[in-house]
DNA sequence: CGAGAAGTTGAAGCGTGTCAAATGCAGTGG
DNA sequence: CCACTGCATTTGACACGCTTCAACTTCTCG
């Protein structure tokens, strides 16, 4: 079995066995665990290591003075959070756990030695990095343009099908622990109208989602109700010309 | 006079002489204009190399089947667009001009070349787009959690921010030819409702706004509708650890 | 078994969208 | 110089998607 950093960036670039030996050190030197619900930084702390998630969910998040509250992001297993950001003096938004979490460090140091002496390893972080702003773009279409029941729907395609790329489906089913005050911060919506917009697409025989457990019953209507397109998250792999030769 | 990318890239980082050097040949190479209401780039299409702009404003949209668009990004003179982008295959997004816009265009070469030798400037160029990135995050906040009105102000408060930044503002006015339906693009909202905002925020005796020029009466007052706070845009230029010593 | 969190339901209100028409403004050609 | 054209802005009336509030039910877990 790979380790979870060779596997994520594999889904980019394909690697030596250097590069591999050099992720695999990296994640396994420095692991945190944090419970469900509790911060990892908050706005306004200097950030010190980037994160990669080992296990769990996490979720990046803005609020305003008055209290309300945009996940901006998702993070699921194998997600990196905030490449460099330590360049940046202090972090503008905040990072929360959804589940107990699992997270190992990477030391400012790591990603400097990358840098220099493992190119195609930079190639693919930089890749991550370029995919996370795309999702990004694409939740900021989501929230200006989508209806209720397209960005619910929108949202449930690109958790799942970012959950196969990790490994983490089983057939149409995949483990899903976002409440409906979750899913209401990260879509814009109010809980009592996400409740509803679910009920519909339960309705509409979309998805089966109880007990923290999300079954997609028809991938193609529920992207087509979502307007939902895979391109954003650049999964192509085609960047060969960047593989590694041995 | 400052070359604009040297300008723009010491907002973040002190530069060398050498660095400004290289900056302001690479800023002068590959000159290219568009008219206004053009596209630099479509969705789809492979991107090849980084815009710089020279001048004129340009915005980054994404549109939907059914037509519905949204404007995810603005970009201001000396804004740099997607950085290192050609690591993927294909645009997720158009990028079109607003105005008439000028545009230098740097090379893959060229940032290779400032990436193994002109470490700051790499600094520098990873600072802006980071910096990108997390006005992307306040879009989002901006969609997902404002009122229409919150909106638009905020909105009005980042540009005239950036734009004094670029040193494009005289007191409080600015140019400004965005048109209501571009505002509607960016924010979400119909473009009758933008007008209804337009009007309520001229009522309110903040702004100023026609012939295509923005008077801010009141940036207090503004910043305060739009619950709008500057951190976001990382202006801090406290990385003297990254400053230049020659 | 009890308590708090998560989910569900109904009713009412409002912010924003939609539609349609009028006005203003700038550029173009006769 | 004026009519013509087309785009941007403005206005009014109406519709509706979503929010809010409040109560109730169902889960979860110590």
């Amino acid at each position: 079995m790979l380790d979870p950093l060779t596997r994520k960036l594999e889904q980019f670039v394909r690697l030596s066995v250097t590069d591999r030996h050099v992720l695999g050190l990296a994640a396994s030197h420095r692991i945190r665990k944090f419970a469900a619900r509790t911060d990892i930084i908050r706005e306004g702390e200097q950030p010190r290591d980037v994160h990669f998630i080992l296990s769990g969910w996490a979720c990046r998040y803005k609020q305003l003075e008055d209290g309300r509250r945009q996940v901006v992001a998702l993070f699921l297993p194998g997600d990196i959070c905030d490449l460099n950001v330590f360049i940046l003096q202090q972090m503008d938004h905040s990072i929360g756990t959804i589940t107990a979490v699992t997270i190992a460090d990477l030391s400012r140091e790591f990603l400097e030695q990358i840098r220099t002496g493992y190119p195609r390893v930079a190639t693919a972080l930089w890749w991550e990095t370029l995919v996370s702003v795309s999702i990004q773009r694409e939740w900021t279409l989501n929230l200006g343009q989508r209806t209720a029941s397209e960005r619910v729907a929108h949202l449930l395609c690109e958790l799942f099908f970012r959950l196969r790329v990790a490994g983490l489906t089983q057939d149409a089913n995949c483990d899903f622990p976002l409440t409906q005050a979750d899913l209401a911060d990260a879509t814009g919506l109010s809980k009592v109208h996400v409740n509803r917009t679910l009920q519909e697409l339960r309705a509409d025989k979309l998805i089966v989602l109880r007990e923290r457990t999300l079954s997609i019953l028809d991938f193609e209507r529920l992207a087509s109700v979502g307007l939902f397109n895979a391109h954003y998250l650049h999964l192509e792999h085609e960047g060969h010309q960047f593989d590694a030769n041995d």
